[in-house]
DNA sequence: TCGAGGCATTAGAATAGTTCTAAAATTGAT
DNA sequence: ATCAATTTTAGAACTATTCTAATGCCTCGA
């Protein structure tokens, strides 16, 4: 059995090469939020994120952690899910997995790799490459 | 091969059928509303629904829009589909079916049912039941 | 036919998440 | 140190959606 939630927290000079390698310029503020998204696997807001960084000593802006999180999707080190229209979620596990989305208590939660489909790449729209596959199922409480 | 973009459109009584069978109050707002969006199978955000609706004689408030496609995917005679946070598409198919979404174009287009997965209910996270499972494939232009 | 109660509808205000703007700060190269 | 390019920032702007509270419209019973 393994305990994915509890890896332990990167070094700073990691941190630089995960972003390095992904071919990002690495920032002081890149640093700090790239710090605390990958000290485990979870699944965040902005607004969730921007408070956990701001705990600290360095202070970063709104602005910086959204254009942070677009950059770090982009380049692949994130991976953006849309549950619903008023909430995206940020989740720093980027390896195939889907998920459940509990609509009573807002909550992201992982579902196992053998849920996953096994996706026929033929099959999809004439002229078009596939970005991303994402399969959210929504549960309520019973 | 089925055709089934190219439904015709269902008579008076039978929108009312629909929206009775649903048990949904039918009102000339909803009438207007239901006959527009089940004339065909189709995925239309509630603005592009708004302007469809009002481009006849009878007029409709766009938070009536809102309001009555709320209602309609909580009787489940459509389905909410979010595959992004900035555009919600309600689409008129309630059958099982998923989608892929062209994030170049904007379009959503219908993924044959063969691909879509198989579902182990008994998986599900303790204590839930669930309500929707939505697989979104984001593609882009070759 | 009248009036009351209960929804439905409406325009516009409010909200919330996100993006934009323009100025200041920081960076690496010269 | 100076420069040009990029990043960061606070706050304004934007946009999809929800809320508000006033008005309208049914239905039912008298």
């Amino acid at each position: 059995m393994t305990v994915t939630s509890d890896i332990p927290e990167h070094s700073p000079q990691a941190i630089d090469s995960i972003l390095a390698n992904s071919g990002i310029f690495v920032t002081a503020q890149r640093r700090t939020i790239a710090r605390v998204l990958f000290a485990r696997n979870q699944h965040l807001t902005p607004e969730q994120l921007h408070e956990m960084v701001n705990r600290g000593d360095e202070k970063v802006s709104k602005a910086t952690v959204y254009n942070t999180l677009s950059l770090f999707a982009e380049k692949g080190l994130v991976r953006e899910i849309h549950v619903s229209n008023s909430k995206t979620f940020y989740d720093s596990n980027t390896s195939r997995h889907h998920h459940f989305y509990n609509v009573d208590t807002g909550d992201l939660i992982d579902m196992k790799e053998r849920l996953v489909p096994l996706f026929l790449h033929s099959d999809l729209p004439h002229g078009t490459v596939m970005e991303t596959a994402d399969l959210v199922v929504r549960v309520k409480n019973k």
